[in-house]
DNA sequence: CCTACCGATCGGTAGG
DNA sequence: CCTACCGATCGGTAGG
């Protein structure tokens, strides 16, 4: 992947190291190391290693945003309010996020947790509109018989669990391409609400 | 919860701490504090850092194994050869295990990471024992067509998951009682992989 | 279980 | 982007 910035570059490196040794243990030098720079170089393009963080996590949370208001507005488009329909894409586009950049994706589902306070707080904000996503057209289903279910909230939950598992074993180059494993995760979390017709 | 030794007392603080900070976003001295010893006193119980890392992470792939071998014994006195029962009782004996005490599990999901070579390859080998249990059940219930699967592999991976999500949300002191988490989830996994009838 | 201490490493700054 | 450096904190040891 060739990089446009600088900046960026040490956020995809910062990524990867954040994802398999967690943000507390991984240092500014382990960054700068990956980068053949000095760890003291990198304060010309970060100003804290908190930032490095944050701009990961906020941009998995930008994007997981956008993919799903898109597959909202598309599942919308083709029909018009059949919570089956959108809670298939909503699913879809979740999964096509994570891995088109497991690394990133995997910090924001599992890092955010070393933020600040503020940012936190607002991570955990969005985190829960999202997941207020997911809730809703499951609500949907079950008001029009589509789904069979007892705990919405716990069904959304558990999808949502279900589908972060696969940034931990997703691999870019395994026997299965990303959306041959999309396919997969929408027929079996649409099983697990689906009645029986 | 009355501690029988000492050494057990500094693990459960452990656990607790590893859980929200991380391995390495915990100091030998927070656990201290939290114990209102010095830091340098807790040399006194224990070796190192990661023994007390070891200690949590292996009590708990102790007890997810032991559930899991009990669960499938019982499951095959009731019903001998049915897969749907013995996944099922898998099921409920990891929800089982992990809200029993959800530190020790999030730890033990998450923090294996973080332990040396030997210790973690020890543990990726009984983590990969214990999914294959899973998948087992899985192929059994394929095989006899109580299972409508294309990839049995996906689908343990998948409903791993989906169980071990539980330790972020479950609370002790939520609406729901643990079992009543389990009926919940055996539910949804169920109906996952179950042919319509 | 404490005090006193060790060398190493941490995030970050100054000045170029 | 580098060298040189800062105070703080890290895991851990010595000796009691």
């Amino acid at each position: 992947m060739v990089e446009l910035t600088r900046r960026r570059a040490i956020e995809d490196v910062a990524s990867d190291l954040f994802r398999d040794r967690g943000y507390a243990g991984t240092s500014i030098r382990d960054i700068a190391r990956a980068l053949s720079l000095q760890g003291a170089s990198l304060y010309a393009h970060v100003t804290s290693k908190e930032d490095v963080l944050w701009a990961i996590v906020e941009r998995a949370a930008a994007r997981f945003e956008a993919a799903a208001a898109a597959s909202e507005r598309e599942a919308e488009a083709r029909r018009p309010g059949d919570a089956v329909e959108a809670l298939s894409a909503l699913v879809r586009a979740h999964v096509d996020v994570l891995t088109a950049d497991v690394d990133e994706a995997s910090v924001f589902v599992h890092e955010w947790r070393s933020l600040g306070p503020e940012r936190r707080a607002t991570i955990l904000e969005r985190r829960d509109a999202y997941q207020h996503r997911f809730r809703t057209h499951i609500e949907e289903g079950m008001g029009v018989g589509a789904f069979a279910l007892t705990d919405p909230s716990i069904a959304a939950m558990t999808i949502l669990s279900a589908l972060n598992g696969v940034a931990a074993w997703y691999d870019p180059a395994g026997r299965l391409p990303a959306h041959r494993i999309a396919d997969h995760l929408v027929d079996l979390t649409m099983r697990m609400l689906e009645a029986p017709r």
